[in-house]
DNA sequence: TTGTATGCGTTATCAA
DNA sequence: TTGATAACGCATACAA
């Protein structure tokens, strides 16, 4: 079963001249007569000549393609972020090699080991929840790999971030709630070590205090998983006193579940208690009520992600001179979750 | 800003040794000494080399990369797929090149264009709604290359393919229905030039034949995008006489359309109306009644997929002494939507 | 046990 | 206007 793929060689063989003359001919080389460059054209239509992208590859030290670390496909955020990111790679005449982590660090290392064994020309990098220590990606800038981080980014100096504005995008969420009347509101945050997490918490915080009211510690809690948002709701409404009356989840999975505790515990929403989520999937306008959301631009981040990542590659701007973070903005969607009709 | 990686010769270089002693070395070939393996891998190390995989596809005229062409990454179903193929990929040593065609043909062919010029040693497809002919696969077949089609499949003989079990889901999903008393059964069908559609339709059939119902065609409706179903649901509660009291979705999406119609046109579920959906996305358990769905084995269709495509790959079986169906079942999950407290 | 030469498909350099 | 040659990094047939 030989593949035989038709080569320059084989133009050349047919037509009695060097594949040298066939290479310039197809990329109409100035100094290579009309005669010539129409035969050549012809021959190579005839045979299906397809250049082959891995002989150029080596020949340029250039793969014209980029890898994608994320967390997981599955996720509604990152599959829109992937769709801008393959959008953008495909216009600009890139192939997007994509790897998912599973939220493991090893996963992560031997993806990176992998893509650089396929020269890859650079990277698009959210990483996983697992990644606490970022030598693994800052000796990779060091060595000069162009690398674009969006979402998760690090604090390494030097790196280029696409993220959304987190905190103003919880700043919000917050200001709503407490603008409908809601005053005891919960945070279900997510992993602490991330700093998405870390910027809706101080957005959620700063919110509470420019409107006067206090942050209790107690109101924030860590939901990891997505099944855990549903138990720690449940058992905050048993224990916490007064009941709190508004829950802001750090996605829409905690919300939901929120949301299932609060009505399984006899509560009506939005008239008791409020929530809100962040993300804005696609079944936020199909629950019941349909759930307000903080929504992220995606595929927006993806595409800038990628174009920001090829125009290192292709060496249109410099690293250092670069502006490294891109912050676009958020946009809350308010529907029925948190909208009261009597305020307290 | 040039990235050296460094190569056998530079160890050679190094060591005052051939590079083919080098490449031995490194893969344990009989007939180097052990002094000389130690060296080479000690110096291996200390370089931080890593073989070109670039430079080994053109050597072997093997890529180690297979391309997958879906209709759109956002798909829940479709981004589990996804993730059986990557980590099937991934454990057998192969990279996945992704690209999505937004359901166009064009795109679809340009795809498989340069994913040719990039060698790829296989493809994994499910094609997009526009494509009616196949001719740019059966090419392909014919000239030796593997391809295992999942989900959407076309009739080309010798072609295989990965599916679930669309019949019997629809099936099932229909006689679940009738089971609950409901008899007036609209099914939002979709593109009929879909295989996986006209299976569903058919098990819709045959389970209202099997007990002794007729198929009314008026009830058979064509729902081509998200949002059309809900529009469709309000148009046939309004027109239809006698109302129907089920629906039985093709997909989830047009599923929640159907049910936000109802309720919007003042019809309790599934009191008055059931309804069930296909493909069981996250959101079936989370919105107000759960959804029932027929769930499909998506990381499971993806892993297999891989797994057979590999194995052609490497000549572990062929093509033509092969079934060319694996037909994986679905299962229904029956949740609130569709379950009768009181039957008629 | 190791080295030399060749080729995978392409293009840049130099020569004609 | 065209051709010969070398090189990208690696593996292997053949020679030593």
């Amino acid at each position: 079963m030989k593949l035989e793929q038709s080569t320059i060689k084989d133009i050349a063989r047919e037509l009695n001249v060097s594949s040298s003359t066939v290479s310039r001919a197809l990329k109409d080389y100035p100094g290579i007569s009309d005669e010539t460059k129409r035969k050549v054209k012809e021959m190579a239509k005839k045979l299906n000549y397809r250049p082959n992208a891995i002989a150029l590859s080596l020949r340029k030290s250039r793969s014209f393609t980029i890898g994608v670390i994320i967390p997981e496909v599955v996720h509604f955020f990152f599959s829109t972020v992937i769709s801008g990111i393959e959008e953008v790679a495909f216009a600009r005449g890139y192939n997007v090699i994509l790897t998912q982590t599973n939220e493991k660090l090893a996963r992560e290392k031997s993806s990176i080991d992998t893509m650089l064994s396929n020269q890859i020309d650079g990277f698009l990098v959210s990483f996983s929840k697992e990644t606490t220590d970022f030598e693994h990606f800052s000796s990779l800038l060091d060595k000069g790999y162009p690398i674009v981080f969006f979402d998760r980014v690090p604090d390494i100096p030097g790196a280029i971030h696409v993220i959304v504005d987190d905190y103003s995008g919880a700043y919000e969420a917050t200001k709503h709630l407490i603008l409908q009347g809601y005053s005891r509101i919960v945070h279900l945050a997510g992993p602490s070590n991330l700093k998405i997490s870390q910027e809706r918490i101080r957005g959620y915080e700063n919110a509470l205090r420019d409107f006067g009211m206090e942050v209790n510690p107690d109101y924030i809690v860590e939901s990891r998983t997505d099944g855990e948002a549903q138990k720690i709701t449940s058992h905050l409404l048993n224990t916490l006193s007064p009941v709190p009356d508004a829950f802001f989840g750090n996605n829409d999975m905690a919300a939901v579940g929120a949301m299932m505790a609060c009505k399984a515990a006899g509560y009506r929403i939005p008239d008791q208690i409020g929530i809100v989520g962040f993300s804005n999937w696609q079944f936020c306008s199909m629950i019941d009520p349909s759930l307000s959301s903080v929504a992220q631009p995606g595929f927006r981040i993806g595409a800038k992600a990628t174009d920001i990542l090829l125009d290192l590659i292709e060496q249109k701007i410099n690293r250092n001179e670069f502006e490294n973070s891109v912050v676009l903005e958020t946009e809350l969607l308010v529907r029925k979750s948190s909208v009261r009709l009597e305020k307290n």
